[in-house]
DNA sequence: CTATCATGTAACATGTATAGTTACATGAAA
DNA sequence: TTTCATGTAACTATACATGTTACATGATAG
């Protein structure tokens, strides 16, 4: 591959928890699921907490609390759970100066913006194209024969 | 447009230094540089030593050194600077774990792989297309009817 | 030869964003 | 009323780009 993909990772952490709740009835507690994915309780909660606002998972407190999800896999798209995370930059690089009245950055920036802007057209478009549900069947076949996979169990 | 585009500005940056070196003959010193950039000389000679290795510019000490450009602009693509700043990551995000052993990171990382690589793919193409000159050419389109550019009396 | 200029570079400070952690309030069920 | 689980603020850790200071290296002017 090119480069090096660092940073941010909650789309893929709220999409590994997503998938992992497809698998088996829920509820599901933060902590079940923050050791399912080797971090902390209130991480979850906190990448979760997009979810919850638009409908897609739903979470309850107290004895038997937790999380379940709330939506049609079918219809939600990595675009929506993106977009429920607050839409965070997707692009690392961007232009020193947004509005500058300097006609050489006007020039570079017209040239990036395009570059840049197709890229970014094109991501969320891909994103835009998977759903869910997609994801978990995609996750199914991997599991090939296996039995269902039993998060408590899971650990590489 | 959709996300913030902060971070990383150093191609923006460097480029902005190069097409200002287009506009008349050099040489420039990484502090003239800088004061049209509004940023310190140290920062200059920072972003410029890939594309001196590179030999797209030419550094000289002492009194009357500086920087001077020493490429074809026809040659040089903006995925060339780009490479030449060490293809720093292009994408702000990416996976939580690159080389997982469970199954359900395993299909969100082929998932987002597959975005995430399409994106990067077109973002690496479209800088391929343009060149210095284009943007030069470009720049000169924006100074329309004026007096040649005089980086010494830059300031937006 | 030496003073000045300009780059080369290390070292350190700053700003910002994600990730991880602690602490505690809120509310639900046993 | 005790226990469990979420909701959230506040703080720490880490990473990276950017900004700054300090000084060595080397080239030119006198």
């Amino acid at each position: 591959m090119y480069s090096y993909m660092k940073r941010d990772s909650r789309l893929s952490g709220v999409l590994h928890v997503l998938l992992h709740m497809a698998q088996q009835p829920g509820p599901f507690t933060s902590e079940t699921l923050a050791k399912a994915m080797d971090t902390n309780p209130v991480v979850i909660r906190r990448i979760m907490a997009g979810l919850r606002e638009l409908g897609y998972v739903h979470s309850e407190r107290g004895h038997g609390g937790g999380w379940t999800l709330a939506c049609d896999l079918s219809k939600v798209t990595l675009r929506d759970v993106y977009a429920a995370l607050g839409s965070p930059s997707l692009l690392a690089m961007g232009n020193r100066t947004e509005a500058p009245g300097c006609l050489v950055e006007q020039a570079v920036n017209a040239a990036l913006a395009q570059a840049f802007g197709d890229a970014e057209a094109l991501l969320l478009s891909r994103l835009g194209e998977v759903t869910l549900a997609m994801l978990s069947d995609d996750l199914r076949k991997r599991l090939g024969s296996r039995k269902i996979h039993d998060i408590s169990a899971h650990r590489a």
